[in-house]
DNA sequence: CATGAATGAGCGTTCATTCAT
DNA sequence: TATGAATGAACGCTCATTCAT
């Protein structure tokens, strides 16, 4: 289920027909700077580092890219397309309602858990406020699409009387995404807090089955008065 | 609604009289080096910069403590006890299950959008694998007691026949927590990839509202063959 | 044979017949200086250990002394005359010539073995280029008694015809004490380019009989024009 | 006498072309480091100060030497092969035994004489236990040559019957060293407490004199048994 | 007198970035 | 274009010394 890195980053769908190197080079260092802005953090990652993990010299990252900065936008851009590119292989228009919700939750969790630079590389943005992804035009409304077919996932099982009415589809994916990403992002503190090992086998699993049944629950209480209102 | 930091700490519970000095220096520092923490997280903080929040010579942050990690051990330590002792303050016995709930929610959720200092804690804190909490003692099963005090409140509810059956405490309280958290950890990426701003006035109370119904409505949840089982 | 330490200072040689706090504090300190010096050298040395050797705070040491370079002042006067007082002690005039040398010999490296401050203290010293004895009156010409009573004990040999004429007693005297003070301060890189454990047990013991041989040979060089000269 | 420091390294026996500036920046800055050593010892010595006489930044060091203590490493490599080779440039099977020992003494103190920083370079090291050189490869058993032939010339000294039998050659060596090594790393103290300047025009010489005599009287000392034993 | 908190210059080291080759 | 040597500001930390209590 889960899908190998290399092969798996949203950059490599441009095509590479023609040898451009520099178009494989830039993949390369993209790749390299993921895996250790994921492991440190924006500002515990060490530019010579990801040299390192290139195996190229350190000046071909600034020719690359202007600045440790620059490359945080393009390995951000780069992780976004590629969880974009995720969904959109998830065609929920194949689905009954409830089915539908089923499979976004456990898709967009499984991400999380087989991507766990993800959750580092945008938690470390969010501490610097977005900055980053203000300067990108490719991120902007990226999940515009996707809230739309939730939108409509969710108008499909209120006609369908098996869903409530009033539901704001950005608080419920923010809730649906939040829901598992607050969980795999904060197990190590929560393990000392609770004092239960969050990282052990069947931990994972046990979180989104308590996840789905939470949303759907919600989402299936149909109240008397709603097709009233 | 928010109470000032300086008198917030809960660390000056105890009584800090004039008589020693070294108290009140030592609670000087945790403050500095909280508000640098937040602002920059753990790498990006600057032992200088903390020492000119205290307003006085770089040396005396060593002269309390031994090292940047263990200036951070002591803030982490201090916020936690803070928000324990903020968590305390809720008597959840007061309330009917389903207000007790609602007042959980709303306390917790508070206590984040007061002290956003806790999340950019808290999250450099699980960039770095916890390893500095898993040094401390008193932070430790912290969280043990409320989520007693929660369980008591579900038994209520389930004796009531207003709540569900089987629901996992901890799995429970992780998402009541998680909910507002990852909302307000994640605002700034969360606005770029919706197109919604969600620093606007309003944003908060409608997460709150949402997150509140969400939870209620997975209790409430109550299906025929619950009291047979 | 080796004294130990807290006695052997020649500090305390003076009269303690008050009750004087004052004088032994001085003495208290200069021990623990003495120490803290002799494992680090002058630079090495931390003012911090000395105070925690001492048992007491660190003004005391700036109380009783200006500065850490007026300890160590402190702390090679009070070894020097140590050293002197030992030497003293030994009466070469009862010795027929040549047993005088061997006891002399014997004591000037017996004292280095069990006083292997003595070297470190006097190469810090040597480093720096004597800039802290230079300050010290108690120090200079010190071993000018000591190089008289060699000169006696020399002229006696020559008398006896046992002794070799021309023997210049400053040469002969730092002769004496290089021979085992090279070999005592310079063992741990000796071993390493010779590929010999110097440090092993007996080596002291085989320096010691080889360097009385040495001078005793030179001395014992009477050539027939020695007396004709 | 004394050759200018630049062309009297080890490391500079290399052919250094203009090509590779790696390798002379490498020899500048341990020329550099190796002055300030010498002038100030391991601890006083200054990364900063090091800089400057490099001419170059600081950072520079730490690309070529990991830290302070590798760069001491690498000092005294480079002044103990610099030993190494000019005592290779003396070959002592050209010699008559007598000829060749009084070639070995003054070629070995002339050496310290003329490079002063190997004394304060080497008594730094002992201060430290011989910490660094254990972690070096090139200079553990360097002098093992050196020894051996000094052994054979006394053989062909005992052969022609103008030697003494029972020579320990490591002991007899290290005499031979530290006869003037000891004179001249402790003029400055023993200066003061002989009330003699040492440090004065003509001194060296008469040291020189004084231990060769010493130590060829030992040598030729044959005593009639010798030879029956 | 004695304490230990506080100072501040400075230490060894790091690191994003530049630039000669 | 690619390399890696070089830069220099800044980092976490130290330490001899001072000073209020």
């Amino acid at each position: 289920m889960v899908e190998k890195r290399k092969r798996d980053s949203a950059s490599d769908a441009k095509p590479v027909g023609k040898k451009r190197d520099a178009e494989r080079t830039r993949l390369v260092i993209i790749q390299a700077a993921r895996e250790e802005f994921a492991e440190n953090g924006y500002d515990g990652a060490r530019t010579d580092r990801i040299a390192v993990r290139t195996g190229m010299s350190k000046g071909v990252l600034y020719h690359y890219f202007n600045s440790k900065d620059d490359l945080f936008v393009a390995v951000l851009e780069d992780i976004y397309l590629e969880l974009r590119s995720q969904n959109e292989a998830l065609v929920l228009d194949d689905f009954e309602p409830e089915a539908g919700i089923r499979e976004l939750i456990a898709h967009t969790y499984n991400y999380f858990v087989n991507h766990p630079e993800f959750i580092v590389l945008v938690n470390s943005e969010n501490l610097m406020k977005s900055q980053h992804l203000e300067r990108s035009q490719s991120v902007r409304s990226m999940f515009a699409p996707l809230s739309h077919r939730l939108g409509e996932l969710i108008s499909r099982g209120q006609e369908q009387g098996i869903f409530r009415a009033n539901v704001d589809i950005i608080e419920l994916y923010i809730s649906i995404v939040g829901l598992g990403y607050f969980f795999l992002s904060n197990r190590w503190t929560l393990s000392v807090v609770f004092n239960r090992d969050l990282l052990a086998e069947g931990a994972e699993e046990k979180r989104l089955a308590h996840m789905t049944e939470l949303v759907l629950d919600y989402l299936r209480n149909v109240k008397p008065m709603d097709g009233l209102k």
